[in-house]
Parts: structure tokens; sequence; C-alpha cells
DNA sequence: TATGCAATCTGTAGTCACTACAGCTACAAG
DNA sequence: CTTGTAGCTGTAGTGACTACAGATTGCATA
């Protein structure tokens, strides 16, 4: 845990794991606030933008889009988010990511039976071009 | 199937399934290779055309990037694939769809999980937003 | 105080695989 | 010959960053 109440954004990307591009860039978007500078024009931040780029973080790793997680944040022209709502938009992306998963285990079963027809050898002939060759 | 031995773009786009814009975006990163044209600079395709979009779309309907198709294809320095350069691409492919349901299932268990502990009333108050705030 | 070097700055361009659009020209049917 | 659909080029936009160039700042050490 960072000790220092301000800090700069190296030690920000450290404590996040978010790089520092990253943060840069999600300051650009307005997803989290321009923080204070030195006089020589570095950023400077303090715990606040630690938790909040902590939280963009998570909610990246559990799927949400960039505009989720903007939503999430209760930027949306200030309207705070129900229980409700959250729930709404967690059940969609679950939805979202079952339907996800369903298309890549069809694409694996196919590709396996694929990989299985074709002998592996040295001739530049091979049973997976031929599927994808042969008319419809 | 088509039966004219000569088609405009419209008529490849319709038979393949792939967009007209995409066609000539392939045809631009010289996926396929530029067709004749008609005194008006339009473009003519034939057999051959119908047959490496067709190949095309179906590598990418099974999940393969563009490179790999470039790849399956032949076009990497003129080298001819061996039936074992296509089944390790395959592989290696499918080991990629394999870890991306792992981790598409993982999320969707954390998701669930959330969801299950959140009321979904009209409190501004939520488990999720909880989860996503609190210290690591 | 001087110096050196790591960290940070801005701004732009690149990634992937397209898609969308503006503003133009070609072609086929009636 | 007109009308309408199809096609043309070139550019910019998408999402979510990443990479880089070229400049400046800040801090530690000599």
């Amino acid at each position: 845990m960072l000790r220092a109440d301000h800090f700069p954004i190296g030690a920000l990307s450290a404590a996040t794991g978010v790089n520092i591009e990253t943060i840069r860039y999600y300051e650009k978007i307005g997803l989290i606030p321009a923080p204070p500078r030195t006089d020589g024009r570095q950023r400077v931040y303090d715990v606040s933008h630690l938790k909040r780029l902590t939280f963009i973080r998570r909610g990246r790793e559990l799927g949400f889009s960039l505009d989720q997680v903007r939503e999430l944040l209760g930027l949306v022209r200030g309207h705070d988010l129900t229980c409700a709502n959250v729930k709404a938009m967690t059940d969609s992306h679950v939805t979202d990511i079952r339907r996800k998963v369903r298309d890549l285990r069809k694409l694996e079963r196919v590709l396996t039976e694929l990989a299985a027809k074709c002998a592996g050898d040295a001739v530049p002939d091979c049973p997976i071009l031929d599927a994808l060759s042969k008319g419809s």
C-alpha cells in the first residue's frame, strides 16, 4: 500500500497495475478526473484516484466495457445507480459471456475434429485446408 | 451458385456473405489479388476469387486471425504449407480458444455470485459496486 | 552547484478487422 | 435518354489501448 498521500503517475501505475499510458488515456476520455500538477506540470495523485482506478481495473477484469464501467461509476449525467440498475447490467453481461462461451466451445469442437483428421505429416495436402476450400 | 463466369463485386459479396467494403479492404491488404477492371474501372471477379474469398470467410468463422488466414493461404514468402504446419497452427489456436473459454467461465462464475448477493432493489447501495471498490 | 539519469510530459500514429460515409462515376433497364 | 442502383476512391471512425519521438522535470549523488 502507498504510504505517501501524494504520488506521481508511476506510483499510481505500480499500485493499480494500470499502465501509465492507459492512465493518461483514461484521463483524456474523462474516466478519471485530471489531477493537480506540480509546477513542472507533472500529475500528482492521491488516494481518491487510487480507489477510482482500482474500481475501473476490476470492472475491466470482469469484462465490462469502458462505457459500462463509466455507467457503474455513475458518471452518466450525474445519475446515481440503484442496485437494480447494476444487477440488470451484470445480468445482461453474464448473458453475453455465456453466448461467447457457447460460440467458442463450438469452434473448439469443430477445430478439434478437423485436427483429428490431420495426420500431421510433411505433405502439402491437408484435410483442414480441404475443409476450408470445399464447395458450400 | 453463380452461373456467369464473370461478375461484379456485389455478386461476389452476395455469394460469399462478405461485405463489399470488406472485399475491397482484403484487396488493399493483399489478401485477395486485384481483379481485372471494366473500362469504367469496376472490378470483375471470377470463380477463383470466389473460392479464395470463401476460404477466407471460413477461416475467419473458425476464429483465425487475418494473418493466420494469410499463412494458411500459403502467402507467407511463397512457402507452401505442409499438413504438419497447418495442424500446428490449428492446435495452437485451439489452445487459445480453451484459455479464453476458461477465463470467460471464471468471469461468469464471479459475476453470477455477485449478482446473487444483489437484492435488485431500488436503493443506490449495491454489493456489486462494493466488491469493485473494496481494498485489495 | 553541477550533472546525470530516470521519470514524466505532449502529441501523434499504430494496432485489429472492419464499417461508415461523402462525393463522385458507371452501367443496365425501360 | 433518363433514372436508379451499383460501384468507385479516399478518409475517418470504432474500442481499448500501446508505442514512440522528442522535449522537460525532478531527484540523487559527486
